[in-house]
DNA sequence: TTTATTTACGAAAACGTTGTAGTTGAGAAA
DNA sequence: TTTCTCAACTACAACGTTTTCGTAAATAAA
């Protein structure tokens, strides 16, 4: 334990503890030569205020959270480190959480957090998550939440989101164009907004080139990696074959190029895929794999950006901003046309 | 902020404060049915005790911080899992913190931890650290230090490591029984313990199979990607090309592979490529990517366990415990005899 | 009956910092 | 001289818990 307080300052220096406690804030309040000496004892004795009784007093914590699904991940990796840099910069420290994609944990995350041990939230929802009533529970609390990726279109709050209907669409219009008749769309849990924007692009993209949409077309995966598998695989093998994927998330790419492996099929010949992803090795798969990257990194530093502004000039209040930053489509061989 | 706090509680049900404090954990000293009416009106308020006032009390954050050069990295992306995972389960908060392979701020980090903001530290050493003072005034301050991985041997403190040496000696055995003759070792900051056993595994694997040792073959990559790529290709255009490339890193059989591409080098034909990596295409990869892959969920829960169990019992001092965790080779097509 | 022990609670002092409300002494204005 | 101002500092309370030390009443032991 960090020993060194203030009381032992004022005492070495002669001074009050406030005098002490204002001269190392650099208040008008004390003289030159005082804050001179100070500054020199706190810094030879190696002082380090204590950051809860700091917290205690001044009802900040200058803590933020982040919650997010997974971190195994490279987007939820690059958005931390998005979020790190930012919080850094202000001064901030990050405590993580992860939810695992259950509901269940996200709520008792919500819920500790009430305690004030955080000054803003800054979360990506888990796949499970249909009510919302936790995260209303931390607003009403005055603690400031903000949305990334993963939004809740129930909640008022900040959300930095890409365009998801729109890569949704051009997902579905870059399979189409490379000659794909039968677009399989695998997505997770339809209560989250951008699964949902994604399909609707998708939709759209199927309506505007006048494509059947087929309901057995769109597999609606969840965080079992064995059910996920099985489910691709047994599309694969029904009579509805598909000649193109669209993944809404990279490990269901992944699980696609697993179960092609598997049945013998060829990609892109026989099926072209096309993938939301931040993988860093896209480029080396076999066949390297079009994407649909997302400033993952950028959105980190959003969100965190977004945060600290509310965090620190409470006065304005600006009940919601959105900002979008647009993924960007990356042509590799798995979409060629034969 | 939370605003309910154990005044009011007290007030409402006309005790003591100290009573209403005690009633929550659950002292002996206090009877059932006062319990319980404490039990009822805390839930029915939905009481939080504030853990700044509890940590000031207490001298105990139940927070710990992970500090590590990245996260954009399956390998480290998987350890905080595994840290997280059992830091909640131990009611603990994670504290996250990325040196990006800067020294200067792994100084500043152990600095600011210096404060008694965190029970304890979870480190795994930026490349280039050489000097580790910072991490010994952690230690002084009585914050336990948990090294994982990327270890410091000048400092005694438990570490949760893999069996590097041997890993180097196989990974360099089974490229000479694939059938090179000239291994190439791409290695990060010989400063690290890590990188400086895997490189005498691979000496020991050469000199075993009677093969030189021959410096120039032997490249130490740092954290420029570019740079890297640069002596990379350098390596690939000296008359010493090598026939077989062990990276000690995962990004720089990226770069291998990506600079084979380059100069139209076939693998496994011309070069066959061995890695560390915990990449989870790594079978997916043209061709697949023979790896060596860390525990490292395990590992970080490992480290998670001791540093906690330093924690709670401090009346036991066990000056270090080493954790070895064996990697485990995966055999793929990039090491292929031809 | 008196004395000791136990049970169930309360008062108050910490923990280290910060904010409010003084206080002091020196110089300026009256 | 007295009063006023102002710069530079101090005293003290507060933040919300936890813990130490009591204490009153009830019970047991003498």
């Amino acid at each position: 334990m960090n020993s060194v307080n203030l009381k032992q300052l004022a005492q070495e220096l002669n001074l009050s503890v406030s005098t002490v406690s204002r001269a190392l804030r650099d208040s008008w309040e004390i003289s030159t030569p005082t804050k001179q000496r100070v500054f020199d004892l706190a810094k030879k004795m190696n002082f380090q205020p204590n950051p809860y009784a700091s917290s205690l007093r001044k009802h900040r914590s200058r803590t933020i959270a982040v919650v997010i699904p997974e971190v195994a991940n490279n987007f939820f990796a690059l958005a931390i480190k998005g979020i790190e840099t930012v919080a850094r910069e202000k001064g901030y420290h990050v405590l993580i959480y992860l939810t695992n994609e259950e509901v269940a944990e996200e709520m008792a995350i919500a819920a500790s957090l009430q305690s004030g041990r955080v000054d803003g939230v800054i979360l990506s929802l888990c796949g499970s998550t249909q009510d919302t009533r936790h995260l209303l529970d931390l607003q009403q609390r005055n603690i400031p939440l903000v949305f990334f990726d993963r939004v809740s279109d129930g909640i008022t709050a900040p959300k930095v989101m890409t365009n998801d209907h729109e890569s949704g669409f051009i997902a579905t219009e870059h399979l189409i164009k490379a000659g794909c008749r039968r677009v399989a769309h695998l997505t997770i849990s339809m209560s989250l907004s951008i699964s949902h924007k994604r399909q609707q692009g998708y939709e759209d993209g199927l309506r505007r080139y006048d494509q059947p949409w087929d309901p057995d077309l769109v597999i609606h995966c969840g965080s079992d990696e064995e059910v996920n598998y099985r489910m691709i695989k047994e599309l694969f093998l029904s009579d509805k074959r598909p000649d193109g994927v669209f993944a809404s998330v990279e490990k269901l790419a992944v699980q696609v190029y697993h179960v092609c492996r598997e049945l013998g099929l060829r990609i892109p010949e026989d099926v072209k895929v096309i993938s939301f992803s931040n993988l860093v090795t896209a480029s080396l798969l076999s066949p390297s794999l079009t994407t649909i990257a997302q400033p993952a990194y950028d959105m980190g530093k959003e969100a965190a950006t977004i945060l600290f502004r509310r965090l620190e000039k409470k006065y304005i209040v600006v009940p919601e901003d959105r900002v979008m930053l647009p993924a960007k489509l990356e042509v590799r061989a798995s979409t060629m046309s034969s």
